[in-house]
DNA sequence: ATGGTTGATGCTCAA
């Protein structure tokens, strides 16, 4: 299974480039974050001509998940464990040949001080409580999106000016290793050791000049790693007319 | 250098 996830910043602005991008990479699901849209206007009638079926979650403006599939899609679920109906659009999870797959957006956090930045730090603290509630860590299971948070130093372009800033302080590493200790792994990392980034800023030509940061990941389960055979970055996606800010993430599963 | 760019919306906000 070849699982790929990617934040699009808005699927109405980038229809066009991402059928571009399945079409040339045939992934089995595609995990989209950010479409900015209702589930009425999701374009999904070329996807689905390509074989997929589309599961989205969205909302006006802002947030809003999908899982485009060209297997059977099961069990689709909205949102974190608890979620009132009118939460953000955040969280979308299905099972696709056995793997359950969870699609996240997490809250940016606007800034260290603002409120926003503690409800990052409880979003994520609920997806955990999410897990707990409806997986168990010997199966087969893929938290992938966007996390707005660097693990460690090779993640963020320049460690010591980001120590301690927005998606590089110790509480939000803390909180999302405590979704790690569900039992689950970076897929990147287990097959990577250097340097890498999945999102550069569009301002200052951040990502001419590399300036970026791996804040995009796939984590996986024991088993669901076991069955791990690559995983990449295609940076190529963040070049040319119009990209999104970050560039998919891609993982093979035999 | 507290800058800069993009998208959705609507005369700004979020990222």
């Amino acid at each position: 299974m070849k699982l790929a996830t990617w934040n699009v910043n808005s699927i109405r602005a980038r229809e066009a480039l991402v059928l571009a991008w399945v079409r040339r990479h045939e992934p089995d699901v595609l995990c989209l974050q950010e479409t900015k849209v209702v589930d009425d206007d999701f374009p999904a009638e070329p996807f689905q001509r390509l074989g997929y079926t589309v599961a989205a979650a969205g909302q006006r403006t802002y947030n809003g998940v999908a899982i485009l599939s060209r297997r059977p899609l099961r069990d689709p679920v909205v949102g974190l464990v608890g979620a009132r109906p009118t939460e953000d659009k955040r969280l979308l999870a299905a099972t696709v040949d056995g793997v359950r797959v969870l699609c996240a957006y997490v809250p940016n956090g606007k800034s260290t001080e603002s409120p926003s930045f503690r409800d990052k730090l409880a979003w994520l603290g609920r997806l955990r409580e999410t897990l707990d509630a409806s997986c168990r860590p010997e199966a087969d299971v893929a938290v992938v999106g966007d996390f707005n948070v660097a693990f460690d130093e090779r993640d963020v372009w320049d460690p010591e000016r980001f120590r301690g800033q927005l998606f590089f302080t110790d509480e939000e590493r803390a909180a999302l290793g405590r979704v790690l200790e569900f039992g689950l792994f970076d897929a990147y990392r287990h097959h990577h050791a250097e340097r890498a980034f999945t999102w550069w800023d569009y301002r200052g030509a951040g990502f001419e000049r590399d300036l970026g940061m791996r804040i995009d990941h796939v984590l996986l389960s024991a088993s669901a790693l076991a069955r791990c055979r690559s995983a990449t970055i295609d940076v190529e996606a963040r070049r040319g007319e119009r990209p999104s800010d970050h560039a998919p993430v891609v993982v093979e599963l035999e």
